[in-house]
DNA sequence: TATGAATGAGGGTTCATTCAT
DNA sequence: CATGAATGAACCCTCATTCAT
């Protein structure tokens, strides 16, 4: 039994590996469930024991994706001596553009359809058992930093928004300007909002 | 001749009335040609001699919508006294979000897929002979203000995104908090931003 | 226009028959759509500018044919010389039977989910303009009878379902008695059932 | 091995007894053998086990509850005083007519797709050790009269006909007339068609 | 016996686009 | 200019049946 659950675990992520490569490379409208089994090499019905539909497996990427992001982002901050809280949300918001730089199909995905209330959902409930909730590790950010704030909940929204929608056009179109010169405003205006909502 | 010419531009009007009715009302996605070429009244394939699909309907809406917006927004500033720079930006920022608050089928439509691309274009380049270019009109701010700036159209970027982006998770979800909540953060954040690009 | 007219309604009634000669002859189940448009020659879309799905076709069908094979009872009658009321019900009786056995496929086809309502719709309401009301010709035998009968519509109800019923079975299986075999006891049988309506 | 063979008897009863549950409320062209399976707690692949398809399964349900049926009729007729054969075969009429009225998905259960053939094989052919041969009861029946008949097994075969399709379309459409309504006039008849098969 | 994951043909349906009138 | 009937590829999804375990 051992083996057919590995089989049947071997088939999910293949379906999961596979529908990511078509969604990031062609855009999920132009990605139909043919294409995703074809590629899969596996029957049109196997897709429906795992999945519901394409939105389905697209959201159950989104969480997965997003969530291994920002835990990259975290991993590597540890390896830095960054100490104070500004910096170390500054580092994991120039990691994970540097990413998504790199990875302009991922952003297309990710960013494709995000709200806020999705990507909320996407850090805080792990999809798999690997997936860490991210809300928890926000709250660790916060306590370690020693700083009080009005509305953490809002700032980070605020940043996130902010960061995000500014760096999808920089990355996407260069317009209007790169990322590489859109980030120092960036931090400056990050540095400001957390000091809006920092209490003395 | 002028009737012939009055007569398709009539027809065309009709079309992208119905168009927008539709788009806002059910969505993009869920709107066929076949749906609007019914409600317009018209034969299918006239709607082909006019737009070349539906995404040429669509962005030639929001440009026409977005502008329109936002002048309503000027247009109500220049009857208010507020002279400062700083107040100007903030209440025309006050005046589209409780719009499209107001009118939530708009502001699903005309953010959806929307890009500082599209919305600068859109800003700047009148559809009809009734648009007003916004980009001139943000100079003419600019200008009148006394004041100098690093950057100002990286500075209109910022906002713009910051004030869409957050603006759109409350409006639509009242995620994480509401507009109302919204705004005094907004005020602030648009504020500091401000500065951030100001040359003392 | 006459022409367009005459080209739209030569592609309904190709769809039409192309439908009853599959339906007959393998069964309305066994028939999808593709199989009408390829026999028909027609893309698949057309099918649905004319027919709602399967069973509008189908119902279309049964109702046109139904009336028809009355209508030609019917008229086969009025060349002889029959002139009392038993003696007419029973003709067209066995020139529907006779009918039937010869084109089984018509049976089958009319029999299948064929209950009294559908019926009696069929026979009342005429599907084109060619086809007659036969529920007024039923009427007008009635009067013509000079006979006065205490529930006639239940009177033919009885009438139609037993013929009907027990005709199906005799023709189809040639059970329990083949169809010549049963001939002598329906026409008794509903001889008694006209009776037993009589009033003298 | 008596345990095998009662668990084994036991999974067929069943799936029958799930099966007639599902075809009896939701129709069985509805009922796939998905639902069956399901509803029955056994894998899919038990089902081919035990049954060819759903239409076997089908055939031996109608079979096992027509003879069900009529033997709780026949039973209830055993307490009645009832000598005469008119008055007992009426009786087992107006008993089926109204058990089927009380259970209108039984009776559409049975009646779709029934014929005289399957239904004759239903009466005189047991399923199970349980179920009793109908045809024997008949003769018996017959014998009891002390009548003679010129070919019971049409006289039969008839009124069954006339009363299963003109009760169908009474008790699930109402139409021409309610059960209550059309019972005298079934009465009537049934008693003509005995009179025309009594051989004086 | 019993399982249930996998199959894949085939179903119905939609709709952007064309083109003869 | 305007029409709208016709197209047909493409879509999603179901489900009876098989077979390795």
């Amino acid at each position: 039994m051992g083996k057919a659950d590995d089989n049947k675990k071997h088939k999910m992520e293949n379906l999961l590996n596979t529908s990511f490569e078509l969604f990031t490379s062609q855009g999920i409208n132009k990605t139909s469930i043919s294409d995703i089994v074809n590629k899969a090499g596996v029957a049109k019905g196997t897709f429906y024991l795992y999945f519901k539909d394409k939105y389905d497996i697209r959201n159950r990427l989104i969480s997965h994706k997003s969530s291994q992001l920002f835990m990259q982002a975290y991993n590597a901050l540890q390896e830095t001596g960054i100490n104070d809280f500004e910096g170390r949300l500054i580092f994991i918001m120039d990691y994970v553009l540097d990413e998504l730089e790199a990875n302009k199909g991922l952003l297309a995905f990710i960013y494709k359809d995000l709200s806020w209330a999705v990507f909320k959902k996407a850090l805080t409930t792990p999809m798999s058992s690997d997936d860490v909730d991210f809300g928890k590790v926000y709250e660790d950010m916060l306590e370690e930093s020693g700083m009080k704030f009005t509305n953490p909940e809002v700032m980070l929204f605020m940043i996130i928004e902010l960061v995000g929608s500014t760096g999808y056009s920089s990355i996407m179109y260069n317009d209007p300007v790169s990322l590489k010169d859109l980030k120092p405003h960036l931090e400056t205006s990050v540095r400001s909002i957390i000091k809006q909502f920092t209490v003395q």
